[in-house]
Formats: C-alpha cells, sequence, structure tokens
DNA sequence: ACGAGTGTAGACAGACCTGTCTGTCAAGTG
DNA sequence: CACTTGACAGACAGGTCTGTCTACACTCGT
C-alpha cells in the first residue's frame, strides 16, 4: 500500500486539524477542549486519541500547521507585488492588509499562543519563537534583495513594524492601521534604496552604536 | 462609621487583588484557578466571594488596577527622561526598557488578555481597548507638545511601534530590541522637529492620501 | 476467510473548575 | 453584654476537562 493510496478519503484526523484550527484560533487554545472539537469535527472520542496521543500534541500540529500555510500565503502575497516596478518593503503592509481582511481575522496565532501560555510550557513557545524567526529570516533577505542598508537592522526594524501592526489590527480594528504600516515601512533601511527620494542617514545609522545586533542574547 | 476607619488593615480583598495581580500575569488568565488565588492569598473562599462576585470581576478588578499602576508608572518614566533638551519620542523606547528589565516581565497584560479572550466576552476586551486608547491620546498629546508634524498620525506610528517592541521583547527576550525602538521612534513626525538633521518629507506625506485618519472605523 | 487498520459510539475515571453553604472565631460598637 | 461585621476553615454541588476503556462495524490486502 503506497502513500497514494490512504489518503482517498478526508479522514478523521484532517477533520479533526480542520476544526481544532478554527476553534483554537478562534477562541484560543485554554478555551476550546478536546470534547468540542471531537464533537464538531464527527470523529470518535478514540479516533481523536489515536490520532493525537494528548492535546498538546494536537495544539503543536496545529501551530506547525499554520506556520506552513501562513508562511506560502505570505510569501506569494509579498513576492506578488514585489514584481511592481519600484516596490519596496511597504508591500509587507498590504500582505497584511489583505489578511486583516480575512472575516474570522482575530490576530497572530503564535502571538496569541505565546500570549497565553506560562513560561514553562516550552515547546509552544519554541515553534511559535521558530515561526517568527523563519519570518525575520525572510524579511532579511528581502531588504538584501532589496539594497537596502544593513539588511540585519532593517529586518528588527520591520518585524517590530510588522508585530505591531498585527497586534493594532486585533486589538481596534481600525481599517487605517495598514496604511500607517505602510509609511513606516517605506521609511526603513532607506539609504541605498529608490534615491529619488535622497534622505539618507537618520535612521539605520542613528547615534551612539545603533547597529551592534551581530552578538544577540546576553 | 467612615471610609477612613474600615481601611485601616491590609485586608482580605487586598490580599486576593495582589496575589490575582501576579498569578494573572505570570500564567495567564484562564490557567490560573479561583482555588489557587484563594490558597495563596490565605483567604478563605467566602471572603473571596464576597468581594469579588465571580471570577470575571476579579479580572475586570485586576485590569483596571494593572492599567492605572502601569499608567502612572509609564508617564513618569517617559516625563523625567524627556526633562533632558532636545529629548523627543525615543525616550519612550528608554522607558520600555526599564519595564522590560524586570525579571517577571511577560509582555503586556492587556495583549495578552485580548489574545487570551474569544471575542465574546465583551468586557475585558472593553477595558483592554479602553487602555490602549488611552496610551495612543498620551502620545498624541506627547507628539503636540514636541512639535511633530501631524500628531495624530505620530500618534498611530508610535502605537504600532511600541506595540511591536513590547511583542518582540515578550516573544525572543532579545536586549536589543529597544535599540531599534529607538531607532524607529526617532524617525516619525521628524518634518518640524530637530531640525538639525533636517531630512523632511518622506514619511507623514509619504504618496496617496496617508493623511486621512480623521474619519475612523467603517 | 482472516487479521490489521481505521473508524464510530459511548461509558467511565479522576482531576480541576466555579460557586454555595454551614459553622467558628475575634474585634469593635451600641 | 448582645450584636454586628469581617475573616477563617472546609465540605459540597455540579459542571467541564483530559484521557482510558470496551464493544462493534467496515474495508482492505493476502
Amino acid at each position: 500500500m503506497d502513500v497514494a493510496a490512504r489518503n482517498q478519503t478526508p479522514g478523521a484526523r484532517e477533520r479533526i486539524l480542520e476544526t481544532a484550527s478554527r476553534l483554537f484560533y478562534r477562541d484560543g487554545l485554554r478555551a476550546t477542549g478536546v470534547d468540542t472539537i471531537i464533537a464538531k469535527s464527527g470523529v470518535a472520542k478514540m479516533s481523536f486519541y489515536r490520532h493525537f496521543p494528548s492535546k498538546s500534541d494536537l495544539i503543536e500540529e496545529f501551530l506547525r500547521r499554520r506556520h506552513d500555510r501562513w508562511t506560502v500565503w505570505f510569501t506569494k502575497a509579498v513576492e506578488r507585488r514585489l514584481k511592481k516596478r519600484g516596490a519596496g518593503m511597504e508591500v509587507v503592509a498590504d500582505a497584511l492588509r489583505e489578511w486583516f481582511a480575512e472575516p474570522d481575522f482575530r490576530g497572530c496565532a503564535f502571538i496569541n499562543a505565546v500570549a497565553e501560555t506560562p513560561l514553562r510550557q516550552a515547546e509552544q513557545n519554541a515553534i511559535a519563537r521558530q515561526h517568527k524567526e523563519h519570518l525575520r529570516s525572510f524579511l532579511e533577505k528581502l531588504a538584501e534583495r532589496l539594497s537596502l542598508s544593513d539588511p540585519e537592522n532593517s529586518a528588527a526594524q520591520a518585524m517590530i513594524i510588522i508585530e505591531g501592526t498585527i497586534v493594532r489590527a486585533q486589538m481596534t480594528g481600525d481599517p487605517e492601521v495598514p496604511a500607517t504600516c505602510r509609511q513606516l515601512l517605506q521609511s526603513i533601511g532607506a539609504s541605498s534604496h529608490r534615491p529619488a527620494l535622497g534622505n539618507a542617514g537618520s535612521l539605520g545609522k542613528g547615534r551612539k552604536s545603533a547597529t551592534k545586533s551581530s552578538r544577540k542574547r546576553a
């Protein structure tokens, strides 16, 4: 029996994961009980525990899956907009706007996960951190491609702006948030980029040693 | 019996609130049960329910209290640094650094509260939103005092940067985060401010109508 | 035909959760 | 002294949570 053969039906595992993803994101990890997931996905309890030995396993799988899907979507959304001539880091804001417009948007699943997880639960927090590091790395490469000054610092700035934008969108619901995000993103790493505006300095080589970020964590 | 007479002892209510504040912030709202709070604050169950008819009431009181205390601390921390000649919006980053250095720092209690609260719990979310609106308003007045261009827009930018900084500090623990925040804050509303660097435009009057933020919410 | 794998249905255990209730004690006040 | 007020101690109810277990059905490949 090959791999293709066993995946012909939607399957219990898939239904569980789909339901769990929706509920975990909408209501929170802790607020969603396994009984609810089992009932809503129309599955037997033993089927649930056959596929996921514990709720934690399901949560971790949910986070990994969410990382995969979100990253694929985000990368495409950015790359698509990047094709336009003269496009820069600010296209990220437009991608985010698209995300925020989804009717069930409730912030970043990873920020939310960390927010409701005590420090002792190591695994969940680790997955969330990895997701963010992945995003940061993507932005650093993007900064390089765009010939921004100091890609590492530019990525660090972009991360702050992006996280802030997501949180603001979640908490206020204000539709102006992506526009403000766009302004901010346009201002980073602007030294060797788009010489038309030509305002060098002021950012990226600010006072004191602003870019000693090579050695991290004390 | 006047008001002064009944508040002579530390009291059960105070102990409950103190314990709850610590546990709610450290472990999350949902992860902290009333039994634990009652046990750790050395109080009888009925004393607890006399002062707080339900757990929700305690949570709301916790949030209101946290808002009061944090706001007092933050205002002072900013005002103190603002006295220095030439100080601008970036002093906020230094205040945040001070906060992040606290050993039990685990992000913003209000972001965390919203993150773990399903949309249907209106009251908690409302208090959190009010807290953020209060902060935004403070920043707008600050922007005015500093003669930044478009105070409303400057405050909107600052909010994104601040929220992002808090989330980054919480998720990565990277001690460089406040420095990056500082760079970003220095770049906002820079048109009529600190003419030495003199890089006008590029921000605040970016492409399209970036500052139509007067009409909010659709 | 048979066994392995996957599924459903639902009882059950044991922990934990919020909230109620009874009863005792000590300090302050008329 | 009698009485009120606030606090303590802890049993209890009723619900929900995670996770286990038994029993039965269907579909494969061999």
